[in-house]
DNA sequence: CATGAATGAGCTTTCATTCAT
DNA sequence: TATGAATGAAAGCTCATTCAT
């Protein structure tokens, strides 16, 4: 047992280094040495916790999804209305982009980068699942619009993903008032 | 005394051939040596057009903020209601992330990603001007929720990336309907 | 966690390689992948000893240098009189350019070009104090003229570069009597 | 006649532009596109006057030996006694070092390089001749050693390069009274 | 003659990965 | 398990030279 937790440590410290640098330096600028370097392990150890660099890459991609939709959905129970629902699960999203700016980041660059594996990607959709339903259950109550969930995702979720980008972050400092302003802009654009 | 002119076509290969290797591979995988291959020309004859790798990416850049902003503000005039502005510019650069996907994707890329230089992206921002200003507009008339632009973007024209990411392509066709859905929804969510 | 130790033969063997081709070739036709090939590792283990090229060559320099003083004060000992101990160093020099062909021509060759950095060179010139005090004490006995000590060794120590160059070693083949006579010459232009 | 100039023009550029930067960079870093900037041409220019960078190397040494030669024998007439023929010569060479730094600078450089090729260098020893008939004479006087003219040369005017090396130029400025004192060394050494 | 564009070959250096312990 | 050394392959870039005008 403390033997597999110094291992994890390692893993977790090799990941940490390599979101750390992926989100300050790219893909294109985070060799395996440098993240060697951060964990302060040999970058030959790299190979025991993960099978090559897409790997790593891959498993932190996933780790991070994991991460994200444990915040998304904390506190959330399906017994509330639809809108207390959603507000909920908003905030819990628009708090893990505030508070959670590497992880945050990080997934936006995969998202928009051929970095990770189409079928891991795929994988990392899964955990949306309970929004989804809700949307669905907030359909058949009459009080969201009709709409494709995409739709859905993109005029609500997505945009706090510019709102936290870090070229943004200086022009607009976003403040409790701002979000609250954001929420009832999302909540406004798929209202019935 | 008549010499060989450096020829604009080589400049503009070389920068389509970017285009496309750093769409499909990434920044990471994008060797000056295949975009002289897509180029047709010697990866010498890179640096005749450009300083260097980084050069020849904030370049393609720029031209690409300059492509979008003439497609984002074709046939809009000033003198229209705001809604059907917003309308206009809206569906403009719809069509752009729709009918230009390469251009636009890039564009996402670089902006998710730390591999255009700050400066140079904070030049590419100068090209939303006109819109800024429709919206400036819209809230002295009384037609646009008093907030800040950032919100104003964030939640009617950055969905559009979203709609248009690759790896949701496949999942949600965008047909006409959608788009016009999206176009109520981005109002929606911005009008008083 | 017992692991491959960084062997100084490679070091050793790289430091040979360099100084063989720069003394054949030339600075400007040494490059790092024919010395690799010549001592045997991969072009890629040069950067494991030395942090770049220039760094190679100014350690190659500094090595040189050392050995130099190591045969130039060989068996002195500061209680002879002057002129023994002048020509115990001056047999022991002329002996080092003559043997030492390889590394008294690198050193040469890297006096009259600016391939090695200048705080490199001041730190090599170091090595010659025991002579200059020599002299000093000289001077003091008034066995030798009172100049600077520059003059001295361009005109006794300096020449010997001359008779080992490679272009005239062909014409003027250095025997044991040519060598009796050029310390004589060397002694005569700076006694009293 | 007038384009005649002109070109040479060209010529003489090109051969001032390498000199200046194989003494600043050394050979390895003495581009021709450089020489082609500094002198104000065409990279395909430099082929008209040369066959390629080795015969414009060889050209420049074989000028500047010339150039020497023409600045050692000024004013030396056969019919004066050996010391003041040796003194004229001696000083004006050592007045050549002092004064044409870059151009013999460049020489230095050549004679411990293998930049030149051999037979060109070869070449280039031919302006000594008048020197060597001097000495010639000098020993059937009974005024010079009877010792090899390459020892002679080694110890009364190679050392003159010593002196001049840009690396001792600030330690040992060569003012006028250590110029006379080097030149009775010079001659102390080879006086019988 | 003169040129700026163009280039294939080759440079220094880095990288993901493996080796040997 | 864990390591620092080692590496072949490839990266970005430069260079001497040639091309086309």
């Amino acid at each position: 047992m403390a033997i597999r937790q110094k291992c994890d440590k390692k893993r977790i410290d090799l990941l940490k280094a390599t979101l750390h640098l992926v989100n300050n330096n790219g893909f294109h600028d985070a060799p395996m040495s440098k993240m060697a370097k951060i964990a302060e392990v040999s970058p030959a150890t790299i190979y025991i916790y993960f099978e090559n660099k897409q790997d790593l890459i891959n498993q932190l991609y996933l780790e991070m999804k994991t991460l994200f939709s444990s915040f998304a959905f904390k506190n959330y129970h399906e017994e509330q209305c639809v809108k207390e629902s959603f507000r909920q699960i908003w905030f819990n999203i628009a708090n893990f982009k505030l508070n959670q700016v590497e992880e945050s980041n990080f997934l936006s660059q995969c998202d928009n980068t051929p970095m990770i594996d189409e079928e891991i990607k795929r994988e990392g959709l899964k955990h949306l699942q309970p929004l989804l339903n809700l949307w669905e259950r907030g359909k058949q109550e009459g009080v969201i619009k009709q709409i494709s969930p995409y739709l859905l995702y993109a005029f609500t979720i997505y945009p706090l993903a510019f709102l936290t980008n870090k070229q943004f972050k200086n022009s607009c400092e976003l403040n409790q008032e701002k979000i609250d302003d954001a929420f009832n802009v999302a909540w406004d654009s798929i209202k019935v």
